[in-house]
DNA sequence: TGTCAATATAGGCGGGTGTCGAAGCAAGGA
DNA sequence: TCCTTGCTTCGACACCCGCCTATATTGACA
């Protein structure tokens, strides 16, 4: 469980994230991605891994770029925790 | 934003804060957390103060006893970051 | 087949983080 | 006033993580 939020616990992947989910389509190959930072392709690449073995999003080869999309049930686990019932409930 | 989730990157303090909330009240004092741990005092307190300073949960001193409680605010404010649009929106 | 473009992997360096024991405070009671 | 209890702070050690450069892999195309 936290290592959902283990991944989640760097800017650059928050950013990630919220990028491919913001795309159209709800994808982005790498390429456009990287572009977004002043990292280099193999930073971005780890990244997209950890994220990935989080469970948060998947990807897939189509020719020469590979696609990112997220894996919404997983973000819903995540928001699921963080609902927590109000402080004043007598 | 990326500092919340990176306060919530321990399991210990997911459990942390899950104890917290889920206490009668949504409140709970210190020696409670501690005892629900293989971990020594000096330890729970760190984490205790991962999350106040990641602005999550605050506290209060009641005599001898520490109270902690659940900042709601916050988490909806983190839960809202993972609602994401569907992948297939045409 | 050979070459190029797009990503991924491997390895190394520097800084950050979890854990502990020991010591320091604060509050209450003998 | 001194002691005990609950919690925090301090200092130190081992480990993990993000970043880079260099190298490998995969697919498209000539």
């Amino acid at each position: 469980m936290a290592a959902a939020f283990k991944a989640l616990s760097d800017p650059v992947r928050v950013r990630l994230l919220s990028l491919i989910a913001s795309h159209p389509g709800g994808e982005a190959y790498v390429n456009t991605l990287s572009s977004a930072f002043d990292l280099t392709g193999p930073t971005i690449s780890h990244h997209l891994r950890v994220l990935r073995n989080a469970g948060l999003i998947d990807c897939e080869r189509r020719g020469t770029w590979v696609f990112y999309w997220v894996i919404p049930s997983a973000l819903e686990r995540l928001s699921a925790v963080l609902n927590v019932p109000a402080k004043t409930v007598p």
